[in-house]
DNA sequence: TCAAAATATTAGTAATACTAATATTTTTGT
DNA sequence: ACAAAAATATTAGTATTACTAATATTTTGA
């Protein structure tokens, strides 16, 4: 079982912890069941009130608006994907190897992983697939990411840099590949599902394999042994 | 200049074709400066009206919502990108050099290339980094799909694949290698501009020379020659 | 068991996302 | 130059969204 301080949230995400009352877990539970039903834009605080049987006032107290609470299920989730890393590379040397797990923890960090028991990490995935990219492309990016709401972003990508650079300690594009490895396993994922002529993977449920040779693929290319 | 007939848009985007009236081409107009200004989220019809002197229940006779215009002027891109590609690699022959002609496309399409007068390329550009997968991040991407709007994305990535295949006829990933070098064209401008420790690559106002070099280094590694 | 914390209720406002019906202006063909 | 048609504007409306304030009730924990 995950210990729940192990994920932590920056405070400027929300105006009540949602981890510490049972009105906010069953907050971060039904949003993401009722997110991932009708999607980010259907989806209001009104709609989440009446399925989790509360009211939406109640839930004004903990978050500001839906945008805060979508950003605060992808910051959630790229916390857990990087627990999960660190979870899985304990007592592994091989640099190459560290990145294929890596690559399984980006694809599907659902499989064989330790979970949270209010949430839903399936249903979580498949809103990152579908909505994280709404949480950072807005006109308050800026102002937020001064607030370190993306803090947990950037230790991702810097921790999976890092093992690149074990690799090829040459690689000039460290960031760029992992970040680009990251948005590509969910953006192939989604074009699989849903505009399959935009890829050459398939997919079917909770069954990402093709996805993950293909980032494998990219991996074994773009990191080959120099001389 | 650019013939507005070659940069063809499937009916069921819009209620009343925006090309063939002044008020049609003034929506287009008004909308990539507004939504680049204020953002998608923050647009309405009311403020494009407000904005263009016209009002709401007209801008109504054209689009049935601000989706659907969002997703009008991301599709008219695609299409454009695509009708510049052709026109870029006419009389090229070296694949390999098609592929960098595609890349400097796929960063910087507003580079020495031909316009439409009444389109703003550079804030429409904005729109596309700043917007565009939220136009195919939707309940309705499948029904949308099936009603053939986003066969310019296909067109397109269909178009580089061959290309990627001319170069190496036996790389297995042509699709997906094409559509990320899309979407990372578009998502690492976006880092270098709002969330720069997820890149390694730095972007002043029009200049991308980095994000160039980034995907070239890309297609050298991914796309070498085999024995 | 009682005070504090958490949650719910009621009631409201301004803005958004539309639609219908009708009036006015502009364009076009003859 | 003029009538018909096409395009655009106006007015007026509804339901929903995105909130906030004030107060009441329930739950929790020392």
């Amino acid at each position: 079982m995950l210990i729940l301080s192990e994920v932590s949230i920056p405070e400027a995400l929300y105006l009540r912890d949602p981890l510490q009352t049972n009105l906010g877990r069953r907050i971060i539970s039904h949003s993401i069941d009722l997110i991932d039903e009708i999607g980010f834009e259907a989806f209001t605080f009104r709609k989440l009130a009446l399925h989790m049987d509360s009211n939406e006032t109640s839930l004004y107290r903990y978050f500001e608006n839906k945008h805060m609470l979508l950003l605060y299920l992808v910051v959630w989730y790229w916390n857990w994907v990087s627990y999960l890393i660190d979870y899985n590379l304990k007592n592994i040397d091989d640099p190459n190897r560290k990145l294929d797990i890596i690559i399984n923890n980006f694809v599907d960090a659902t499989r064989e992983n330790p979970t949270v028991e209010f949430v839903n990490e399936k249903r979580l995935h498949n809103i990152i697939i579908a909505e994280s990219a709404k949480a950072y492309h807005t006109k308050d990016v800026d102002k937020e990411n001064k607030s370190g709401l993306f803090q947990g972003y950037k230790n991702l990508i810097e921790k999976v840099s890092d093992v690149i650079l074990e690799i090829d300690p040459k690689f000039p594009y460290p960031h760029s590949f992992a970040s680009n490895l990251f948005e590509m396993a969910n953006n192939q994922i989604y074009f699989a599902e849903h505009l399959p002529r935009l890829t050459d993977v398939q997919v079917r449920v909770d069954e990402y394999d093709e996805v993950v040779d293909l980032l494998r693929y990219y991996k074994d290319r773009m990191l080959q042994a120099r001389e």
